[in-house]
DNA sequence: GCGGATTGGTGGACTTTGTCAACTCTTTCG
DNA sequence: CGAAAGAGTTGACAAAGTCCACCAATCCGC
């Protein structure tokens, strides 16, 4: 098919939702959490719990990059490390309460993002999307592991 | 409409194409632009001509920083400056056709990545994608200036 | 024509991310 | 057992982004 027209829109897409959380990222960003933060976040909320290197994997950033990224996010109380049973080489992630507020909240800001974004589409349409995007995502992975 | 759910959807979209578009870096980026070269290049190509505070708008990101990186692509023959006739403060960005190319390549890598992440959806919800999106998206903002 | 607001560009200090390579434990498998 | 491979960590360093102050050249309105 090869339709790059589509390529360019949701180019333009991403990039809209970019700045309009670019331009909430004050009022976001409350627990001095980066993007990069926040990207682990909803990450590791769509598949938790989850080794570290498959939130590498979804992420797509360096692994040392993300030891450090977590151990921040750990320190601030956004997540916790424990020890897998039956393979010591791994620690699953799993999201603290309050790192799933957090996550809830970022969630809840983009929704504000998208919306504005979305305005031209009536009710139908939108619900059409959303029909379209849940049949193409809707792969639940296997976590395996503790 | 509080629609949270379309907002996770979303969120696993980019995160996808995050991924993907990484993946393919060393492809791709045959110009030593970075990832942030290739997005002014695309914000660009999208409202081409325009003055570097659109683009400054559209991306998201500090003016100085801007500033210099319209500079490294000035020195790489990917885009030009020159001067707006009826405002002499401004000068209106413009692709060359390396340029252009390098967007087109851009483009095209984009669209392999959504392809794949799109492999689910059949012809016919392609297109009812592409027409949503078309329909969100689709104001052409007022270039004005030379 | 003057004063304030805009636009683009600089430079500096500094934080956040990203990249590379080496290193420690484990696990796996011959 | 012992080599190879995987997960996570660490350190050193380069690149990118942010903040802020400040300049020069316009524009715009009174």
């Amino acid at each position: 098919m090869e339709d790059t027209e589509t390529a360019q829109l949701v180019d333009r897409l991403m990039r809209g939702i970019h700045a309009g959380m670019q331009a909430r990222a004050g009022t976001v960003d409350t627990a001095r959490i980066g993007p990069s933060g926040g990207m682990i976040l909803l990450a590791l909320a769509d598949i938790e719990p989850a080794p570290v290197q498959e939130v590498v994997r979804r992420v797509a950033r360096d692994k040392s990059q993300m030891t450090r990224a977590i151990k921040a996010l750990a320190e601030k109380g956004l997540l916790t490390r424990s020890q897998c049973d039956n393979d010591a080489r791994v620690c699953m992630l799993r999201l603290t309460d309050k790192g799933q507020d957090t996550v809830t909240h970022l969630r809840r800001t983009l929704t504000e993002v998208i919306d504005e974004i979305l305005a031209p589409l009536d009710p139908g349409d939108r619900r059409q999307l959303h029909d379209l995007l849940s049949k193409a995502l809707s792969r639940t992975p296997p976590p395996a592991c503790t």
